[in-house]
DNA sequence: TATTCGTGGTC
DNA sequence: TGACCAAGAAT
């Protein structure tokens, strides 16, 4: 902005910026020493495989990299190219994205190695207009993949750079005049060479030294340049807006068991929350508890239900969840939606860690005879309190 | 522009 | 332990 061109095109003053090459070359050396070996990236002097580049950004999105590493190993072994990706089954992509949370970027995933496949002859564009038009990429990825895999001089603005430079440039703004300040300096700041090690250095400065609270300004190659650190405000910047706080939800999960020992599993719709993973069967979730009367009729199967006690409690970025467990056993499968799946292969379903909970609940609380079921489907108490004693159940709320 | 999308780690 | 945070996209 205006601070950024005045320093540009005057001498660096201490504190006041400096030319855009300097600042570059500055961090290319930091980076060139303190480079992380990723497994996407490539080594030094060699060029970045595009599929490789664009499935880590995809895993990338608001997760960190220590708990991508190993889904991203996983995902190169099995579909080593993007045309493997492409022919694989979606829900065997979703079994393999499963714990990793935002399912819906796997559905795009795949479908877009499909659009790579069959109309781009297995070629990512090279241009970010032409990744941007690709199912879940967006304007960041977009970027990204353009300047990473193919040494485009494009700017990816991610949370990171955000961060870098709003602390840089002090920009004190709301976030969203924030935002569109950060890209034109982003723009600004973008090499012509080696604009994807630039940026990466940038994500890599923001994760290691230029971290949201605790910044190690002393480690920082910008150091002399930021403006936040010279006018004490390294911890306020960037400005965050306030978080709404979480509604909870509540639902109950019936646990249903047939003779063999096999449990109910069902599909969930393609779209929305957990789109297209397997779940418990269950009611809605609903922003109060519900009571046996108003859950039993709702059951898979007809049956003997017990509510086990306790309960499983998990958070979502929006809300939390609380969901009670009805348990019955020896049930006749009959008509019942879904399939029946012993515990013991729930590993060939894409479960999400909610539905792992609740198995993991269940199983529990059904091998241990001295815990018996209770009656009261309600909130779940918190950790701290001990077990709630055992009632019968059919006693209602 | 604001909301809807997971999960695990950190302090 | 709750609140925040992480290489955002789609609607």
């Amino acid at each position: 902005m205006k601070q950024f061109r005045a320093a540009t095109t005057h001498s660096a003053r201490p504190g006041d910026g400096a030319p855009a090459a300097a600042l570059a070359n500055r961090l290319l050396t930091w980076y060139d020493r303190h480079r992380r070996d990723l497994p996407w990236r490539a080594q030094p002097g060699e060029s970045a495989d595009p599929y490789r580049v664009w499935l880590s950004e995809i895993m990338l999105q608001q997760t960190t990299v220590a708990t991508v590493e190993p889904y991203f190993r996983a995902f190169i072994a099995r579909w080593p190219t993007v045309g493997d990706l492409a022919r694989a089954d979606l829900q065997s992509v979703l079994h393999a994205w499963q714990g990793l949370g935002y399912y819906a970027r796997a559905r795009n995933l795949h479908k877009c190695a499909g659009v790579i496949a069959d109309s781009l002859g297995e070629r990512f564009p090279d241009s970010e207009a032409g990744l941007l038009a690709l199912p879940g990429i967006g304007a960041y990825t977009a970027a990204a993949i353009a300047a990473i895999a193919f040494g485009r001089p494009a700017a990816p603005v991610d949370g990171n750079v955000e961060r870098v430079l709003a602390r840089l440039f002090a920009l004190t703004a709301e976030r969203a005049a924030v935002k569109r300040e950060v890209g034109v300096l982003a723009g600004r700041l973008t090499p012509s060479g080696r604009p994807g090690d630039f940026w990466q250095a940038v994500m890599d400065l923001g994760a290691t030294v230029c971290r949201p609270r605790g910044p190690a300004c002393l480690m920082c190659p910008w150091a002399g340049n930021c403006l936040a650190l010279q006018r004490g405000l390294t911890e306020e910047l960037p400005r965050r807006a306030r978080r709404k706080a979480k509604p909870v939800r509540h639902g109950v999960a019936f646990w249903a068991v047939d003779a063999t020992g096999a449990v109910l599993l069902r599909r969930r719709p393609e779209k929305g929350l957990l789109g297209g993973m397997t779940e418990v069967p269950g009611t809605e979730w609903r922003e109060w508890p519900w009571t046996e009367e108003e859950a039993l009729p709702l059951a898979p199967v007809p049956g003997q239900w017990l509510s086990l006690a306790g309960g499983v409690r998990h958070v979502f970025t929006h809300f939390e969840l609380e969901l009670t467990v009805l348990a019955a056993t020896d049930l006749v499968p009959g008509l019942a939606e879904g399939m029946w799946c012993r515990p013991e292969d729930f590993d060939a379903h894409a479960l999400p860690t909610v539905m792992r909970k609740v198995a993991d609940h269940a199983l529990r609380a059904l091998a241990q005879p001295s815990a018996p079921p209770e009656a009261a489907i309600g909130p779940i108490r918190r950790r701290t309190s001990g077990p709630r004693p055992a009632r019968r159940a059919s006693s209602g709320r």
